[in-house]
DNA sequence: GGTTCTAGAACC
DNA sequence: GGTTCTAGAACC
């Protein structure tokens, strides 16, 4: 069913497109020879004399008579022309002479034929599918992001800056908070020598301080000690 | 000197391509009105016969003979090829007959050739020139990025705890200072009271504090009062 | 998958 | 800018 075209050479096996067997068909046919033919080491084929082929021979194979056409679907499954060395304009005055290879395509190895594949639609692979203006707006995002970081960076230092200060306020209050701590110390011990001058004096006199208050709150803090 | 080719056909003027004037010689001239001519309304031109008119006209004009390069040529100057509806198969068994068309390619209008311009070079123009591997790259760091700033983002928001630990300690400290000074203030008005309660008794001693040490300092913080 | 017209790209 | 080989893309 997947064998259209009477190329009729007995080419079973895989599923080979139409185009390979009719090109294998042609090539091989004796009949056809004088304009199409395997080169003589058979692993690549010459076509004489354009204008005669396209006329007389693809019509009977193909939907049509262009060499153009032909030539198009060569290069697609991947044929490549052979290119000749000039031969310095020796006798032959340049015969209409066309040569096209492909390392699958060998004489009496049919059996290679269906490792020929046709190229790949032109569908995209989406994957580099960018234009210019998508290009561009990923460029902005990052020209964005840039700007964005260079924001936070100055934000860090500012709040850096801050730490900083704060840490050393604090370890000025808390050396402060030492020094009074030693003042009321030492008012404490004074008053208290004091009261014992009195009370040897015979004097009397209640003293009304809050001594344990200050400390009270002292852990709430404790987790912030400097580390590093 | 910009003007090769034995066109002779006096064109003048602007800088006409080579190939134009050779096309229009080729096109005026009556000795090749069989292979290549103006077609009846003088707005395209006809193409008889592709295998003879490569191999006999091209040569004369070009240092080729080949259609497919001339077709390039065509379409590399903006000509387009005129596509027939089908005839139903009526009576001609279809001559070998190609048409192309330019709207400055126009019987009688010489001067209007120097308006058809050939496409330019396919040199990128290094914009939309990205390889898949650039674009990856691109995407690549944008994804580094993105990780710098959320490291940089959790970074801010430790130091921004930090920061309100610090200003509640500092708010705390400066309570417990100002506590301590109310106690202080306290224990030296008792002081002083108690002081002239001995004075009348006669009591004579003096007292070693250090009460204007510890107030110093203030001016160091004064500059990170929270104004938020 | 086949056919057609046009364009890309390398080389000259 | 010209020539050549191959590919893109639309349409069938």
């Amino acid at each position: 069913m997947e064998h259209p075209g009477g190329g009729g050479a007995g080419l079973g096996g895989g599923n080979v497109p139409a185009f390979l067997t009719k090109l294998w068909t042609l090539v091989e046919d004796p009949d056809t020879d004088t304009l199409i033919c395997w080169s003589p080491s058979g692993t690549s084929f010459h076509v004489f004399d354009q204008g005669r082929f396209s006329k007389e021979v693809l019509p009977k194979f193909f939907k049509h008579n262009n060499m153009a056409s032909f030539i198009r679907q060569l290069n697609m499954y991947g044929f490549r022309k052979v290119v000749h060395i000039e031969q310095g304009g020796l006798l032959k005055p340049e015969r209409d002479d066309t040569e096209f290879q492909h390392p699958f395509f060998i004489k009496g190895q049919e059996y290679l034929l269906e490792n020929i594949k046709r190229k790949v639609s032109a569908v995209r692979q989406e994957e580099v599918k960018l234009s210019a203006d998508e290009v561009n707006k990923i460029l902005n995002d990052v020209q964005l992001m840039k700007g964005k970081q260079e924001t936070i960076d100055s934000r860090i230092i500012a709040m850096k800056h801050e730490n900083e200060a704060l840490w050393r306020e604090v370890a000025s209050l808390r050396q402060k908070h030492a020094q009074q701590q030693k003042v009321v110390n030492k008012l404490i011990q004074f008053l208290v020598s004091l009261v014992q001058t009195n009370r040897i004096l015979g004097v009397k006199r209640k003293i009304p301080l809050m001594l344990n208050d200050s400390s009270s709150r002292k852990k709430n803090v404790q987790h912030l000690d400097k580390t590093t």
